[in-house]
DNA sequence: GAAATAGTGTCTATAAGACAGTATTTT
DNA sequence: AAAATACTGTCTTATAGACACTATTTC
């Protein structure tokens, strides 16, 4: 093993941030102000700093935090793409993040784009909105990942909804609420219920401590 | 964005190469030659050859020709790691595969170890071994991937000794066959039987060709 | 024919889906 | 009280595990 000396071989990170307008879900993008792909709509993403992140997932934070001003409490890897054609500047890595928020804890400012008609992007991200909204979706499926699209506080109905739009499929309620129940995430907020119409109020939830950044699986789906 | 100036940044791959020896996992592991971590076991990898390598995949595809000598239908990203601490030479990040083989297919040089009893090794490769055989063992529990630890030509009691030996548990043997049979990887090969004792014989079976070198999944688990 | 493992048929238990019924609010 | 949605109980159906039975070989 000898150290490379490769000018042309770098190293960055993309994060696919994804939330929920208006039942579909969205991807944020960004118009890029320098060459390559001058002016194309990119995902947020940059080089890793060697010198202030701690690896690449604290990389994808920072990013998260200085591109879009937020923090998320779910942050996974997706995994890398990489090769010499992907970038004309020459062979790049880059790794993959994905993260899902509430259109409530976005800026106003942020442009979103629903993910079922994407316009042409920079690079190859293209390919990795479509892979990710394929992992979320599969995820969506068998675990409790799609609470990180709702409020800090929700009910039953409202997450209910939530599943249906990621999941682009109607989940029969009684069933739904069963499921959910042996997932363990939800924490019932004691008193808190809320109207919607001229109806029966909606006890409001949270997400139980244990999985505020992390998901709850079950074992024959949802 | 401005290109980045860092000598000390670098980018390698790693390979975790996973076999069944006596009904155990193991992994193949290298004694280093140079530092750091000299005389250390470590894990197949070495740097990106950016002439060289179509991608990351295609890097350890040859990590695992060259050091190993073996092509794997199966290989997988399993993720990166990445940091200051985890390479003395600088901040480095790795992006790590995973294959699955026969015994049979490797040569008799090679040092195989069982993942259950690790000896220490070089930088994080403990944590990723693990990390990686948590995820064999999960992705055993739905998915056809232990077909990739089989022969080319295999009975169903032996594939089934072959999950029990992975995923550490005994298996029903009546409904493994008939779970086994909707996976739809399984394909007869007709005439062919083993005879293992003075006993009835086994059908003998192969992969079917859509599944050479991907999953087939079930929902339900296996 | 006895022994041994391969492979199948069927019964039972458990979980999922359907659906009807009860609960609690507003108007 | 009517309307509307939240929530629950129960019946039915599909799936998984247990177990007994049949099949095919060697000795």
């Amino acid at each position: 093993m000898k150290a490379p000396d490769s000018p042309s071989l770098f190293l960055t990170i993309d994060v696919v941030l994804l939330t929920l307008v208006s039942g579909q879900l969205h991807v944020a993008l960004f118009r890029r102000d320098n060459e390559p792909f001058k002016n194309a709509l990119a995902l947020p993403g940059g080089f890793i700093h060697e010198q202030e992140d701690q690896d690449a997932k604290a990389g994808a934070a920072r990013v998260l935090k200085s591109k879009v001003g937020v923090v998320s409490p779910y942050l996974e890897e997706f995994g890398t793409r990489s090769g010499p054609a992907r970038d004309p500047r020459g062979w790049s890595l880059t790794v993959v993040y994905y993260a899902l928020l509430p259109a409530s804890a976005l800026s106003e400012e942020l442009t979103l784009y629903p993910v079922d008609n994407l316009p042409r992007l920079a690079f190859d991200h293209s390919e990795i909105v479509q892979g990710v909204v394929e992992r979320v979706r599969s995820k969506a499926s068998y675990s409790s990942l799609p609470v990180f699209l709702c409020e800090e506080e929700f009910t039953i109905p409202e997450l209910h909804a939530v599943y249906e739009a990621v999941l682009g499929e109607k989940m029969h309620a009684a069933g739904f609420r069963r499921k959910l129940d042996d997932l363990n995430v939800l924490e019932v907020i004691p008193g808190r219920t809320k109207v919607i119409g001229r109806n029966r109020p909606a006890q409001m939830f949270r997400v139980a401590r244990p999985f505020l950044n992390k998901l709850s699986v079950r074992d024959r789906g949802l």
